[in-house]
RNA sequence: GGAGAUGUCGCAUAGUGGCCUAGUGCGCCCGCCUGCUAAGCGGGUUGAGGUUGAUACCUCUCGCGGGUUCAAAUCCCGCCAUCUCCGCCA
């Protein structure tokens, strides 16, 4: 959430984000009356509240029948506060529902308008051209069986659509890809975590994914726990209820975790081998700083997101995401798009966003400071998302034989080039 | 899964219905004193919200949420966490 202040002191402020996202602004009018009725609220509460406290200190030092006269008159007092106790917190609650929708304030920086009104703002390394070569390109699924590293079949078989064995060079190449990443992060400064990946309900609710993305969530009833969509999720709540010492900002973590998608919305969309599935590993980098120094944090984590994929070797480039585009918790986002060559488009590998003190009000993670204690930023940003870059990595890497030459950095792991099995 | 114990301010502890506006010690911060340091002395030291031009005042906060009561750190219920024992298990 947002300062609740900025209501009182500049509303038109979020009008004009909302008008960005191409969002109503008329929900900051709702939220405007809302405050206004809760803050009466709590007049009223605390002033009875008051009287009761004053009386009561007279009944504890008061005798005989001027203590029953009290007593009779307290009494009354007390229903009194027990409804406005009850006025108060109603009217909290409402607020309270209404505020958590309202998403960040979209950045002026952030390209006005939704998902197409995107601005590319950089494009890395030029994208074969097959026709030249001689042959068609085949997709990353074709690639998968003949090296034997995917099978879809059999995900079907024991998980449903949209699952997947990685099998042989497959499983070692997510492998390769997340020991790569972790050796990577640890150059650049980030703490390698491995989080949970199923949560309590305020972990989720904290990063923002109970709102309009709680149809893309798997919810655990028995347990009343949610499987977690990103490591962002844990990492974000891992210092939730902690005033942090600013001596130790900026904090980096890169978290390696399954990533869980119920895909509800996308079905019928990249139906075919593993771009978009159920499940998948990511190592994510996740950031706590300053406010102020967060925007400068963003620019970091997209580099080392650019790093990432220039040691790939891959062609791709870099978008600055539309406001509509953003989702509840980011001002700004970049996403970068690796060249899928079988669809002859760009297509999203990896995404910064900087999230300022939105995640961090949710979740009551501050900072101390000389004016007391403040919302910390979060920032989070893609390393490496395993079945996208395995896509990229085969699609951009494959030879007429079907054969998969590898980027210099995987050599190590894997050799210069994958062979056909069959 | 079963049985039991515990949860108070950064840490340690006191507090078993009104005198708690949560005491004390340690740590930390500011000041005084002092060749320096230490000791000593004085003051401060959870966080959130509301009223207000400001100063200031008020409300909430004893793991979390309910309840009983005129009144709850204190009594009752539920949940969470930690510890011990039994069972099961990678």
């Amino acid at each position: 959430m947002i300062d609740a202040r900025l209501l009182r002191d500049d509303p038109d402020q979020i009008r004009e984000a909302q008008v960005r996202r191409g969002a109503s602004p008329e929900i900051v009018d709702q939220l405007i009356s809302a405050d206004e009725a809760r803050r009466a609220a709590i007049a009223t509460y605390e002033t009875a509240r008051a009287e009761q406290k004053r009386l009561g200190a007279q009944v504890a030092k008061a005798q005989g029948d001027e203590k029953q006269a009290l007593l009779a008159q307290t009494k009354e007092l007390s229903a009194t506060v027990k409804g406005a106790e009850a006025a108060q917190a109603e009217a909290g609650a409402t607020f309270d529902e209404l505020f958590r929708q309202l998403p960040n304030l979209a950045s002026p920086e952030a390209p006005a308008g939704g998902e197409d009104d995107f601005v590319v703002l950089d494009t890395v390394g030029t994208p074969r051209d097959f026709a030249a070569e001689g042959f068609a390109p085949r997709d990353h699924l074709e690639l998968g069986e003949l090296l034997g590293a995917i099978d879809v079949e059999r995900g079907a078989k024991v998980s449903g659509s949209r699952f997947y064995f990685l099998t042989g060079v497959g499983a070692r190449l997510e492998l390769a890809l997340t020991q790569l990443a972790a050796t990577k992060a640890v150059e650049w400064g980030l703490t390698p975590m491995i989080p949970p990946s199923l949560v309590r309900p305020s972990a989720m609710e904290g990063t923002g994914f109970l709102g309009q993305a709680a149809d893309d969530v798997y919810y655990l009833e028995k347990d009343d726990l949610y499987l977690v969509g990103t490591s962002e999720v844990p990492l974000a709540a891992y210092h939730s209820d902690e005033i942090l010492d600013p001596a130790t900002l900026p904090r980096r973590y890169a978290g390696f975790s399954p990533c869980f998608r119920r895909e509800a919305g996308s079905h019928g969309k990249d139906t075919r081998g593993i771009f978009r599935v159920h499940w998948f590993d990511k190592v994510e980098m996740f950031v706590y700083t300053t406010l102020e120094d967060s925007y400068a944090e963003h620019e970091r984590i997209l580099g080392w997101e650019r790093a990432w994929l220039d040691a790939l070797e891959l062609p791709y480039r870099v978008i600055d995401v539309a406001a509509g585009d953003l989702g509840l918790s980011a001002i700004r986002k970049f996403d970068c798009e690796a060249w899928v060559p079988s669809q002859g488009r760009y297509r999203e590998v990896s995404s910064a966003s900087n999230c300022t003190s939105f995640q961090a009000r949710r979740l009551d993670i501050r900072v101390r400071g000389e004016a007391g204690t403040t919302p910390v930023a979060t920032l989070n940003g893609t390393l490496c998302a395993m079945t996208r870059t395995i896509v990229a990595l085969l699609e951009n890497g494959q030879q007429a034989d079907g054969s998969v030459r590898l980027p210099a950095a995987l050599h190590p792991f894997l050799g210069e080039v994958l062979e056909p099995i069959a």
